[in-house]
DNA sequence: TATGAATGAGTCTTCATTCAT
DNA sequence: TATGAATGAAGACTCATTCAT
């Protein structure tokens, strides 16, 4: 078999049983009994066991990124709206894609050993960044009100870690429409959960 | 020593060092060396090392519990607000206390195995449903405005959990308030990030 | 059993073993075998294969030396001759007692790694320089004659090491009196092959 | 490429990994990454790991031999003294070219396997029989005096590897002239280190 | 109640060798 | 001749758990 095609085979089944059963219940011969190969071909194609785990974290991570596009604040591009409800949605059509990342991303990958979690840390922290950079641009003009950018930014991430959550862990929700739930997260984070006017007593 | 004392004695080792190195990665051999005890003497205090963990984590979860009390509408009580923002901040300050609880919920029970992570979710579950209770309430006293409030609650259950976060894992934040953060999540939650009547365009 | 009776089974075993097959042809499952104990229980008496190696090898080297006194010349202790072929002799009776140690010394240590190389070196290094110093000594008494005391001293090294082999690998002098043995090569090594007062042509 | 220029590139690779790092510790994919070929082609050449060694192997005692001729008595020839000098000098002569080798003599081929070690002993047992020779002739002779030729043979043996290893070995005598030191260990092994007429008290 | 020696199933990893192309 | 993907037996080592004292 083609080295690429043999690797991708490998790094699938990888991903399904860390998918399912997390890192420390995955062992090599599960991995090498599902993709049909011997002990050493494993080893062809990965150092070891936390490194075919690392590449299918950062390949996920890259994907996350991939999906997420500054907004386009030209005037033929669509609403800022629409772009900041596409970014989410595609997100959410990943994980709907590849299901067993979501489980990696939100339980394999985590406290697993400093590295990785530094690595995750990193990860959000670049996505509270860029979230920072349009709070604060917001801000300047006159749409968010005056706060912690930062603190928000990272309040949004919560929002949207458990709006994910909620999608897929809640089988009530599994044949959501992820544009909807992506309108609903951001409207509830841009104007709250009390009616107007209104504030708790 | 007796036999509580000399439990709660080996709990707080073990506390310490899931927080610090995670439950794979903390051995039998640690606890009982930080402990200063033999093989032996573990195991009759604990049935195996799953046991001890679940131990530290039903203790935390009900001390959390137990930090969050439901809001009393009283005319006598203190205002829902005040109320509110005092169950946060007793969550925060009991992270304060005992750091390596933060650890255990946030990494170390994550993912460890299907148990663990269904008691995580019905402990999650719990939290949301009341405060679905409150939304719901808040609907019906025309407080909160239409919206589906499991959603809602989910949300809110994320925004706290990222709050914890911040105030943890940021160096610059370890000193903050907790009161003035509970005040923050709570206001980001009800009222939105963006300005009274504006929308993003 | 007591952990140091226990120790020393194993090692009696492993001696065995590291001298019948060398090294490499020797795994822990043909010790723990041998021994006949759990695999772990060999991991706790030692850190690993190439420590119980080392420990060995050690217990060898100090055996050695222990074996061998410096030269007393005072007039009540036997004469230096007398003392010398005593040294020798008691090295020759240690390996005759414990065979496999021969073979660990002169094939299962030799070209192992670059640690137990240096090892050895410095073991060889301090039997020379002890001779070293014997020589000169005898240089400055006049009873030496002029040359390079250290090549002098290691080609007794080499004089020495083969003697051993001689004894222990020619099945022929497998009986030989050690005293004689020693009294003949530290002959040669003192006055040489040729008759006195002969040269070759 | 020429099959055996292929085949001798391929050994040369070998010897120097051979040399620097041991038998065990050089593997296939070492050596093919040195000679810059492909797995099965080293299988094209040799039939197996244990091969190539002992084709290096057998080079090199080979090469030794070639350098060692029967001392030559007719009139016209050097002296015999002379005869044996060079032989000696042939030799250190050779592992001055040939680094590599004296660590594969010394180290690599130590104690690998019975067969091996077999190969060399022969080797061994082979100069040493011809040393016999010349001893029981000197002997005849009146040059040399009444002792065991075997046991004296064995002892210069002994001498002259333990010569090579001061020379190879110790850094302060990397450049010394090899006839110097094939006369000096000739001359101990022939008149000792002691003083005409004198013996230890 | 306490000890700590003993266990052995389970895990990762290596590497000489084969063979279809 | 040459390639290099594939193999799998064999190895070292770990660690939660047990049990006789």
């Amino acid at each position: 078999m083609e080295p690429l095609e043999r690797k991708a085979q490998i790094l699938g089944h990888a991903a399904r049983l860390f998918g399912q059963s997390g890192y420390h219940d995955t062992s090599i011969s599960d991995i090498i009994a599902a993709a049909g190969i011997a002990r050493g071909t494993f080893y062809l194609y990965f150092e070891n066991k936390r490194s075919i785990f690392e590449e299918l974290l950062d390949g996920l991570l890259s994907q996350i990124l991939g999906r997420i596009s500054a907004v386009d604040a030209s005037p033929d591009a669509p609403s800022p709206r629409e772009q900041l409800i596409d970014n989410i949605t595609r997100v959410i059509e990943l994980f709907a894609d590849e299901r067993h990342m979501l489980e990696i991303l939100f339980k394999g990958a985590v406290g697993l050993d400093r590295e990785f979690d530094a690595k995750l840390q990193d990860f959000y922290e670049a996505l509270v960044d860029e979230m920072i950079g349009s709070l604060d641009q917001g801000q300047v003009m006159g749409l968010v009100r005056p706060c912690d950018t930062r603190f928000a930014a990272r309040i949004a991430l919560g929002a949207f870690k458990e709006m994910l959550h909620e999608r897929f862990y809640n089988p009530d929700r599994e044949d959501e429409d992820p544009r909807k739930l992506a309108a609903e997260v951001l409207d509830i984070f841009c104007k709250g959960v009390l009616e107007d006017g209104v504030a708790i007593p």
